[in-house]
DNA sequence: TGCGATCCTATGGTATACCAACATACCATT
DNA sequence: AATGGTATGTTGGTATACCATAGGATCGCA
């Protein structure tokens, strides 16, 4: 099978407008457009090279995505946020996650254990290092064993999509230093707790790590609002 | 936000790429375009009126909102789907529905009450005409309010594009009259809950509903595959 | 000098034509 | 009959043209 796989002529199928869509949103994600800036449709194909079409079907995409908006007879912009949204997002995001990390608990088997394990070591790596951007993808990575365990694929969609609204905090959130107990810990925790295969534990665990971020998070958004 | 958009001077600088939107999205939540069909973009054009711009950046959007699939070198098919995501939608919806319905009870005034005592009688004389689409209808129109009403507009967003997806299960679990009891008794038993301000009650009373939505989902999607 | 009308430009919205790549089905030759 | 080529249909990608509108700059008039 794997021999088959090499074998096999591995042509990306991957459109213009898949990378165009992939670079748009990395731009905004990083904030590299910042947020409430407009995206100029010409601007964008020349700074891109390519063709308006393109760059519109792309737009229409982060506008379903929510992260471009689009004013009337103005154009698009990088989506705005505010704190009422962010809280909402949160939220979700409490109620979604436990609820993975619970089903995940029951499901754990050893391979899992020991990959969950090893996506925790990567967090305390990255965070050690100070590497945001690897903190984050271990962090993703991290969730992503997670929800695929528990089998809630749709909900990790919905999960990553609401993650991407509020990609900005979440960079400032896991930089932060001062917090009492360092995140890594909590990612610890989490991860022992379904090391146990205890639902319970696990949704607790998780609540404290999101319950601290959403503190962070109200804190870091309104003294900048 | 409602308010305002009412008070909005409904001047609709509604664009053709919009309309066109809407109406592919219905096409498809109505079951016009049947699941897994091929939309030929130029065929969609035809049937439209508009040219393949507008076509395409309406096919991404609905890409993004998952009611559409890219075939690599084929084109856009209307979204496909089976049991194993209706289940995690269900269950997505159990979370949001449960705890906006919470939220609902503890915040609900007068005001509120009476609407969602007479979104209730709307449903109760949708659902004893046999008016499939008023039924929809008002059913989304209750649940609208109970999510606006808890603030929860996020949560509301997602619960509406995941109820795309099942939308055909919902026509058939909302049409199904052989359920023990009936469909609009729940929903009578939420908004009693609500009335009372009993969030405990309230989550009961969705978790109850939904249960036996899912059941029926289950039971249709399962003996039609 | 100040105000308003007017024109210009930038931008988005839409339509159309064209080409290349790819898949599929069909057909012809061997 | 099997192979190979061909025709067709579809998408992906691009370029271009045209129009409508918004916002600003300019100009003229009071």
């Amino acid at each position: 099978m794997d021999q088959l796989d090499d074998l096999k002529i591995t042509q990306p199928p991957q459109t213009l407008r898949e990378i165009v869509l992939d670079r748009m949103r990395n731009a905004i994600l990083s904030g590299r457009f910042a947020s409430g800036e407009r995206l100029v449709e010409r601007t964008l194909c020349d700074q891109l090279g390519v063709s308006r079409s393109v760059v519109r079907e792309a737009i229409r995409y982060l506008e379903a995505e929510g992260l471009v908006e689009i004013m009337p007879n103005k154009g698009p912009m990088v989506a705005r946020m505010d704190w009422a949204q962010a809280e909402q997002i949160y939220e979700i995001r409490q109620l979604l996650e436990q609820n993975a990390a619970a089903a995940c608990a029951i499901k754990a088997d050893a391979s899992l254990k020991q990959k969950l394990t090893a996506a925790t070591k990567a967090i305390e790596a990255a965070s050690a290092a100070h590497e945001n951007p690897a903190l984050i993808a271990a962090t993703t990575e991290f969730y992503e064993l997670i929800f695929t365990a528990a089998g809630h694929h749709i909900a990790w969609e919905v999960v990553q999509r609401l993650n991407g609204r509020i990609s900005r905090l979440r960079l400032l959130t896991l930089a932060t230093t001062d917090r009492r107990v360092p995140g890594p810990l909590r990612m610890a925790q989490i991860c022992a707790a379904i090391c146990a295969n205890d639902p319970d534990a696990a949704a607790q665990a998780v609540f404290d790590h999101l319950e601290e971020a959403t503190k962070i998070a109200r804190r870091l958004l309104k003294e900048t609002a």
